[in-house]
DNA sequence: CCATCGAGTGATTGACCAGTCACTCACAAC
DNA sequence: GTTGTGAGTGACTGGTCAATCACTCGATGG
């Protein structure tokens, strides 16, 4: 019983699809608190068939991550592209921003705090290392920033997942402020 | 069958001891796949009297996360203190360091990341609120640095989490150096 | 000696979920 | 037209886990 219409995609299409399904889910409910069964429905697709395309759960949420690094990465090179041959600090700040537009919709970003917490899983950890040597070694290569300044530029990364994660910038005063300032905020919609 | 032999305990203090194991498990395994029945095993106790002193499993889990957050307080109370008056950027430094000594053990640190990731719940949610704000503010006030060394020092905090929950001082070089330099980690045994 | 109360448990329930397997169905090639 | 193949599913299994409840046991007080 196809529900989509249309022609027989091929399987490998399909894949590609249950992955967008994967990082929107997993991003919603994390590792643990996710069941395959959500990615299916929402690729329109039965639980089962999901099993047939990838080998359990941990590859299906390290296929979501890869790709949610991959995107990551695409737009700091965006981002940095911007601003073609400024210095370094200019660079950074540039691809900050690249990165800020990204994560508006909060998907990718939940991604990588659920995978942090669930890093215990070597698979899980070993991906999410993977993309951020990826991002490291992007953001210095491409600003030629000092190493500092990209340690800088990774912790203040963190910082802002912390910030969108606890929604601190609706969420009362003054502390909250000393910590989001200056961030630049996903959209609010 | 009390196991534990000697006198029956109050209620209060096996709550107390409840709190201390649920901090190491939940710390291992995070909110979602760590089982109450493992928090009743640490604590030597059957898991349904757990919900004798628990309303629920989020209760318990708020009740170890706000524990953490008072020994974190606590152990950047005495950083501050120790640095006496020097100037705002030693006293956070020294905070930092008071930081450091605590989570050598790395449960209090992987709690707090498992937290993040479990913030949809909106009780652990507002937990993490609650024992950020108490740092962060605790760390302004104590030091009477700027509200821009402040949030930096949160973030780099933040990056501290990030090393420590993907072990980037043991595995491989070069982009994970740059991440982790200059971080007071852990002692690692 | 009996009543009460708090500490603590065993057994159970109801729900959920990862993973499996035998199956159907559409299409293609011969 | 029948034989083969890959897409896709329904139904099931084995296991786990949060939460509940009726119960036991030991101490304490009258």
């Amino acid at each position: 019983m196809t529900k989509r219409g249309a022609t027989l995609s091929t399987s490998d299409a399909r894949r590609d699809a249950v992955v967008d399904a994967a990082i929107a889910e997993f991003a919603r409910g994390g590792y643990h608190s996710t069941p395959i069964s959500a990615v299916a429905a929402r690729a329109d697709i039965s639980p089962a068939y999901v099993f047939k395309l990838f080998p359990g759960k941990v590859s299906l949420f390290v296929a979501a991550l890869d790709r949610c690094y991959e995107l990551v990465a695409h737009a700091l090179s965006n981002g940095a592209a911007r601003a073609a041959d400024a210095g370094p600090e200019k660079i950074l700040h540039e691809m900050g921003g690249a990165y800020a537009e990204l994560i508006a919709d909060r998907d990718l970003l939940m991604l990588q705090v659920h995978a942090q917490s669930a890093a215990d899983t070597p698979e899980i950890a070993d991906a999410v290392r993977r993309g951020l040597a990826k991002v490291t070694e992007l953001a210095r290569s491409r600003s030629g920033a000092e190493d500092e300044q990209v340690q800088r530029f990774i912790a203040y990364g963190q910082l802002c997942h912390l910030i969108v994660t606890l929604d601190l910038d609706a969420h009362t005063g003054d502390w909250a402020a000393v910590l989001a300032a200056g961030i630049r905020h996903p959209d609010r919609n």
